[in-house]
DNA sequence: CATTCTTACAACCATATGGTTGTATGTCAA
DNA sequence: TTGACATACAACCATATGGTTGTAAGAATG
């Protein structure tokens, strides 16, 4: 398995391990709000939401794009499928039936010793 | 939503971001291993491998059962199963056919201000 | 233009995380 | 009983994380 992926999967359950920014995500997949407009649900500061929009958008969860001055985020449900389908090969490779199962447990990193 | 929920949701996710973690847990849901033999797998000391265990029972993805000296741990797939559930709601909700839409947004803490 | 809104980003702080080594305890085998 | 093996756990360290405040800059509006 291949250390970028290892990567983006570290990334995307990390960004999911945060109520504030499951919460941004369920929002945001219903519909568009800008980073200030997210901000105003919350009781910190405008920062801190900012690096939560910050983490979901670099684990893929979300986009900006731009109307203006404010900077529009809406969820992709693309990433929580993906994420979805990393949970879906454990419990294959729990009912045994994972033909890739090699290439699963295989390591490159993390080497047995 | 219940604060005591999110608290699993994090542990269940944080738990999952770590490629060391989900290795253990891809092997211990196709079989028993003891911590030891675990830990030969993976090229860092016994005591990190013991507390990446530690995470995930925590978590309530692995449960560990005594035989002898030895800790036997093995991953519980329903754990698996409700977190790749959460992520279903989420899906839903950007299907835009949930019925617990008040439910899901909900907050108790991190009120709106 | 001046002002206000919205975003971006740096600097800083406290705590959590992922790793280490060392020590203690319990269990199997000789 | 002694010794080796397996686990548990504490103490420690470096870095990441989640929060803060402050500053700068672009975009809408008077």
């Amino acid at each position: 398995m291949d250390a970028a992926l290892e990567d983006r999967t570290d990334a995307l359950f990390r960004a999911l391990a945060d109520r504030t920014r499951r919460d941004i995500l369920r929002r945001s997949l219903v519909q568009e709000y800008s980073v200030s407009a997210l901000a105003s649900f919350y009781n910190m500061s405008f920062a801190a939401v900012q690096k939560h929009v910050a983490v979901l958008e670099n684990a893929g969860l979300l986009v900006k794009r731009r109307r203006g001055r404010e900077a529009l985020a809406h969820g992709r449900v693309e990433a929580v499928r993906s994420a979805a389908m990393l949970l879906d090969e454990l419990e294959e490779l729990w009912r045994g039936r994972v033909a890739r199962i090699d290439d699963l447990l295989a390591q490159d990193d993390n080497t047995p010793s």
